[in-house]
DNA sequence: AGTAAAAATGACAAAGTGTCATAAAGGGGT
DNA sequence: ACCCCTTTATGACACTTTGTCATTTTTACT
């Protein structure tokens, strides 16, 4: 949530200093990230940064929205093409998150766009109050569906295994093909459940 | 990783520097504790801190592997007691967790803990290769495996389950009986399997 | 033009980080 | 006791970063 009078910007002018945000947080760790730098790549003065963002975790929570809502209609699409199939639309929404990231340079500007994702539990099938067509797309006919908030639950669980799932691709810590094997198993579980049948 | 040379250290030594740094990250957020004030409660050089960790991340990694070595004998003794069924161990670690931060110093320190668990995915249930115990101590039986590894990513998923909505309590976003509710509901979700039985 | 609000600016104080050259302490070996 | 080599301790220092604030400039409106 930067201030209101960075919105007041021209769009050259904000375009100029997002680059700038995205290339610092695409250098390095959020941790190292700094402000001087943002600042010197968008040539503006010392003052205005702090006059637009809170801080330098309000610059990225910026740059994550943006991302967002560009990534909201990639996922609709997605979820679309599988016929509302949420367990198929995690596995291709995986693919897509560590396939756009082969290039090198946007390798660390996603992994902390992840990793800020991961802190605020911000979920990627989530929907703005307003548009709530996400929910309207989901087969929800496939789904063991209890209670009316259980698909809250699902979508949340479901995405924060993709997300997790994709982090570790992304730092290398699995390969992209052990993380699709695993996150196959886990949706697995999901859908059978975890407890045997006969005993409850 | 510490570096050796705090290994080497006497134990009333490691004992103060151990305190200053729980105190530090106790005190603030992981970003805004300062070694600074660490090294000038533990009373030792700058030079010491370097020669000890290698940075500030170094150091809440050792309070975190101590923290989670203290922590694994209470999380086998509740698994004992609810007779190796995880779900019922699950919602009891999260009332203990979250129990045990109501004092109000340990607040942050536990926050801090707690995301640093998450930045790492790192599991509560986890084992070190020595002790196998505590895979030993789950009731299989009840559950729903068809793999050898079945049972890593139900640790896994379920953990992470009460890791987040534990940080959602004791940062305050929930209150502890909303957490426990959401617990567990979707803990029940994850026991009966997201999937309607007859859609495959 | 006149003026009040909004935005821009950059110097600055405060604080923090990591390094490094130097000093001190340990611990065999003779 | 002495020498020597390794490990540890130390704190000054160079460098970087942060956030603020008094001041100037621009904008918008009358």
């Amino acid at each position: 949530m930067p201030k209101s009078t960075f919105f007041n910007l021209s769009p050259e002018k904000r375009e100029k200093i997002d680059k700038a945000i995205e290339n610092e947080f695409g250098r390095t760790t959020f941790e190292k990230a700094s402000i001087s730098n943002i600042i010197e790549t968008a040539k503006i003065p010392r003052g205005s940064f702090y006059q637009y963002f809170e801080d330098k975790e309000d610059s990225i929570k910026y740059i994550v929205q943006k991302y967002m809502k560009k990534e909201k209609e990639k996922i609709k699409n997605i979820l679309i093409e599988v016929d509302g199939n949420i367990f198929d639309a995690t596995i291709e929404i995986f693919e897509y998150m560590t396939e756009s990231v082969k290039e090198k340079d946007k390798f660390n500007l996603y992994r902390n766009i992840l990793e800020e994702l991961k802190k605020n539990n911000i979920n990627i099938f989530q929907e703005e109050k307003k548009q709530k067509n996400i929910e309207e797309i989901i087969n929800m006919e496939i789904l063991n569906i209890k209670g009316k908030e259980d698909i809250k639950y699902i979508l949340k669980i479901v995405s924060a295994m993709a997300r997790t799932i994709s982090i570790e691709v992304i730092t290398g810590k699995i390969s992209k093909e052990e993380g699709k094997e695993n996150l196959i198993k886990e949706l697995e579980i999901l859908k059978r459940g975890m407890l045997k049948k006969q005993s409850i």
